[in-house]
DNA sequence: CAAATAGTGTCTCTTAGACAGTATTAT
DNA sequence: ATAATACTGTCTAAGAGACACTATTTG
């Protein structure tokens, strides 16, 4: 019973965030990334991320490491899973908590004052790439977890500015599910919803074809019935 | 950005596991609790855990100190979250991996050599006592965990015996989701689930009414269509 | 005009759930 | 026999998806 011994004499450890920030631009699926300054990996893509404060909850270090990293203020942050195999970082015991972000398509540089090192890549290309740690395994995780939850809560919205059309948010689900969806389907679904999307009253024209009307986000956390894959 | 100075000179704290072991005894959902050593909550009720050793996979460490701290050997093991609020062990920084973890109710001392400080309690029991660190928190995780992952995977048959009839089967959903079902409709669902259960031939009589036929567990992961709460 | 997007109407097929009824056991 | 559990049959209502059609814009 280890434990009951006390923390002293126990191995102690480097705690890291990582965080997967997924947006959608140009009708692509993407994945802010810095450019690693040391080995491993140097001069290469890594998902942004660092060691956790002493006096700080996991979820404000992964908030601050992304400020600091990309100048990103994020709309949604969960936390996806830890990593801990032992050989993962080469230089020293490092477990690494990962948290999933979602934040709308916002200009470059609409926030940001280190976003030299820090750019957007589609998750495809992205994935093509040798990536230090288990950034890899990461990516997919936390893509899934994108995946499965537009099923059963609100999260598509964070894709979206503050107000959307029915067919932003379609688009969102096409996209990270990479599926077609039916239009009039989707809409009817969407609207039967209890809480999902709230009507503003106005209409926008994006282009061509009949202008639509916009929606903010509603106020449920779990969509019943879910949107099926 | 702090990640590029190395480990070295960064703030380093302890990583431990614990584990929500869960199984239904007496018709209740009932959870592994050890008896705490020393201080917090020293004399009282906790859930099992230890710390991660260096050369050690996070899972592993739970499978580990599960076996050492209780003598458990579990089915199903999976990681829920991780807990970080800096004051959450006042002895010291100490970061929590938390697991679920799932069996059959198998008799007592049918595995276990350190049993005597380790026993099973109700669910609601354990949630109306204090409990130390954020094990409370811990245990509303894991057990809402369990009660979705029923839905849309086949964990409720880590709850029964390698051989089980619908009708145990059924139970399982009915004391974790604490719902009533309709046996002949949950019957014909679950078999027609692909993959979920699969035929023995045999049939057994558990006590008063008609002998059931078994089934084991079938090899898919997810289930389509899912089982709604 | 055509092309593109938004939105409505409607039909079909599947499924969830209610519920009645039959089968087989213990007491 | 009665109670309890297993299992089958069947009806109904709701939802998913296909698809035709109307509405309103740009070029």
């Amino acid at each position: 019973m280890v434990r009951e011994q006390g923390p002293p004499q126990h191995p102690w450890a480097y705690v890291a965030v990582d965080v997967v920030v997924l947006t959608i631009r140009d009708r692509q699926l993407q994945v802010m990334t810095i450019r690693r300054a040391i080995a491993p990996g140097q001069g290469g893509p890594a998902l942004p991320g660092g060691f956790v404060r002493l006096d700080e909850d996991l979820e404000a270090a992964a908030r601050r490491e992304l400020r600091e990293e990309t100048g990103l203020e994020v709309d949604y942050l969960e936390q996806v899973r830890t990593y801990g195999a032992p050989g993962r970082d080469p230089r020293a015991r490092t477990f690494a908590v990962l948290y999933l972000a979602v934040m709308a398509d916002l200009p470059d540089g609409a926030a940001g004052t280190d976003a030299s090192a820090a750019s957007w890549v589609p998750v495809d290309e992205l994935l093509a790439v040798d990536l230090p740690f288990d950034h890899h395994e990461m990516l997919v995780d936390a893509v899934e977890r994108a995946r499965s939850k537009l099923e059963y809560t609100p999260i598509a919205a964070s894709f979206c500015r503050t107000a959307f059309t029915i067919g932003d948010l379609r688009r969102v689900y096409e996209i990270v599910w990479g599926k077609r969806l039916n239009p009039a389907n989707f809409a009817r679904k969407v609207q039967s919803v209890e809480g999902f999307v709230v009507e503003t009253g106005d209409v926008v024209s994006e282009g061509r074809g009949r202008p639509a009307k916009t929606f903010t986000r509603g106020d449920v956390t779990r969509l019943h019935p879910p949107l099926r894959r």
